[in-house]
DNA sequence: AAAGTTAAGGGTC
DNA sequence: GGACCCTTAACTT
């Protein structure tokens, strides 16, 4: 296991939390601003961004974001109600997906991207546990662009923790977090600029 | 089939 | 205006 534990992972500019049934590993800087400005521009300008709509308590809204889906074909994935089908590999995701998956030791086969335009745009308290993910699954979220604050709450105890997803950041959610916790990206008015997000995963062929 | 809901709207401070 | 709670009421698994 070559992927940064609590012992070492200072020596790669690594902040690891312990909480009571997750695991989060924080690295600020995974990638230099200048290749964290390139990925942004070429993803914002070249990725066929989706407002899904979703169904939530009867109600059919627009999701209060845009949205990928993207990765291997097998990888179907399914939440609220709503079926996608991932959109073939931007040469340069699959390039990044294979390189976050050698750097933290872990497969990553596909990736949901969410463009958040300004502090408007935001996501509810939820957590990434469909089944297709599996039981404990990690995930890794790469942050580009707008910094803004990231919420984990545990489901049962009056343990909650904030975090700032700083340009370039990764992120890796690991042990049950999505089991025990939620998590969530806040309004923030005084936020003016574009964020976009990406969330390995990995679904495991049928 | 009971439980859970990645949403918005309306209240308060 | 904005941050934070609470409610919503119908569909899904
Ligand atoms: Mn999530």
């Amino acid at each position: 296991m070559t992927r940064a534990t609590p012992s070492d992972n200072r020596n790669q500019n690594c902040r690891h939390f312990s909480l009571p049934d997750a695991e989060l590993f924080y690295w600020p800087a995974y990638l230099t601003a200048p290749a964290a400005d390139l990925l942004q521009q070429q993803l914002s300008r070249e990725l066929h961004w989706q407002t899904a709509s979703i169904r939530i308590y009867g109600r059919e809204v627009a999701i209060p974001r845009r949205q990928v889906w993207m990765g291997e074909p097998h990888c179907r994935y399914r939440y609220s109600g709503t079926d996608f089908l991932p959109e073939p590999w931007h040469p340069r995701l699959r390039e990044l997906a294979s390189q976050i998956s050698q750097a933290l030791q872990h497969p990553f086969n596909c990736v949901l991207l969410n463009q958040y335009a300004d502090g408007q745009d935001h996501m509810g308290w939820h957590a990434d546990d469909e089944p297709e993910l599996g039981l404990a699954p990690q995930i890794a979220s790469l942050s580009l662009g707008q910094s803004r604050r990231f919420d984990l709450k545990h489901r049962q105890l009056e343990c909650q923790l904030q975090l700032l997803l700083q340009h370039g950041s990764l992120l890796l959610m690991a042990g049950t977090c999505q089991q025990y916790w939620q998590h969530r990206l806040p309004k923030q008015a005084q936020a003016k600029a574009e964020r976009i997000n990406l969330t390995f995963r990995y679904i495991a062929p049928k």
